[in-house]
DNA sequence: TGAATAGTGTCTATGAGACATTATCTT
DNA sequence: AAGATAATGTCTCATAGACACTATTCA
């Protein structure tokens, strides 16, 4: 933002707050659609998401509002950050329009929102979208995917997992996330003790125990820590060569 | 991006380009600061950037063109990846102003920009800004705090250490790259052996050697790798407790 | 009692870090 | 030869992963 010497005048553009919720339910890694009603893009599923309000509007407060609005979801609750901005000039046929993705994490919920202003919601598992059978409208499928990453990649060095569990929670939910998000089948008995040896990663919630078949587990929180050290590796996947070279 | 019911009309925002590029300049990490001409913040240091040139420019193009603009430094021989979306209500004094921050990493340049259009642009160490000893305009620092941490982290799991060197570098000049940005010291010995170890982080560029006092060094360049499996991991800094908790 | 899930013990191979040693150049 | 930097060797300790085993509940 420096200064130029011209007296030219600098387009303004349209910036809209689009949406990637994630969540897990039953064990499947699902993201939030909903189905377009107008066009462009008319009845093709869709991240929800709108035009910034007015303009003293936080682009985080957006991020909220729509979450309020489209999913009927109280955002301050859980796990919301910055993806980054899409700008391509033909992603939007009606115009040039500036889209700043945000991605939320949410525990598992009873029912797809239901009855509410985000009637054409619905939770789609994330391996569909992203092998293209669910084609989505503008570049969603990259803003998905790039969640999708994202996500992946912080539950290594953040307790972003604990967002995708409630308040409390067992250390086999924690690990149904992992092995969710990540696509992997990890040992019980080594995570077991791996997350409770990074210091403030998760801590004991009272001697509270779940209902089970088998042995009640212990409940635990999220901890105070930020980072995870040392981090929770990710599972070589020897059979798929790919990513590194 | 999901359909209204009503006929309101969003708000148009100008959208201006940021750029923190970072470089090494004798082991030590820089960062450019160009100084503003104009008010707001006449006289202060900023970022190099500006407004978005016309509606068909891509935001990537947007941040090439800054950078050969006011650092006069082509973008496309060296990295540089988006950092975010910057629009907090009150950081533009003039009125609501949205920043898409880019990060750009160079190799170290023979002198500071001079004689170019970029005449007020200077590099700066990192410390000093992180330190609040320059103080510089708008939310600028959030942002260079952003893009360092950015380039922190990504040391650790991709090949971005190697787009602060040249096109070819022995092994030392890569360990100054990672002591520099990450302020800590390694030991020479493991981490030569550790970055030959990662698969497709650097291979051998032809026998050539650099010009030094002792026993010339074998030179390399970046390999294909995208990510580094394993990690090149940060050294523990047991004299200072913080970040996890 | 058996099925199911939770949690502990133990072994081993690998890798990180500490640090001695050797190699190859310039002056 | 001295000094300097590059490269290799070796040791030790920690830990990740494999997997046997024990514990505690419900049906």
């Amino acid at each position: 933002m420096a200064d130029t010497a011209s007296e030219w005048e600098p387009p303004a553009l349209l910036v809209a707050v689009d949406l990637v919720i994630l969540t897990l339910r039953g064990s499947v890694f699902h993201v939030l659609l909903v189905e377009r009603g107008i066009e462009p893009f008319q009845g093709r599923q869709a991240l929800p998401g709108g035009f910034l309000n007015h303009e003293g509007e936080d682009l985080f407060d957006a991020a909220l509002r729509e979450l309020k609005e489209e999913a009927d979801l109280d955002g301050s609750r859980f796990h919301l950050e910055q993806l980054g901005a899409y700008g391509a000039p033909g992603r939007d046929p009606r115009g040039r329009v500036l889209s700043v993705a945000y991605l939320a994490i949410t525990p598992a919920l009873p029912e797809p929102v239901a009855g509410t202003d985000a009637a054409g919601a619905s939770w789609t598992p994330v391996e569909q979208v992203l092998s293209g059978s669910v084609p989505l409208a503008f570049d969603h499928l990259q803003i998905v995917s790039d969640a999708v990453e994202r996500a992946r990649s912080k539950l290594e060095h953040t307790p972003l997992a604990t967002a995708f569990c409630g308040a409390t929670f067992t250390i086999a939910e924690l690990q149904r996330v992992y092995e969710a998000v990540w696509d992997v089948r990890m040992d019980e008995r080594n995570f077991y003790r791996k997350v409770q040896r990074v210091p403030g990663f998760i801590e004991p919630a009272g001697s509270n125990r779940a209902v089970t078949r088998g042995r009640p587990a212990r409940m635990f929180r999220a901890g105070p820590a930020t980072a995870l050290l040392p981090p929770i590796t990710r599972p070589e996947v020897p059979s798929r060569p790919e990513e590194v070279e």
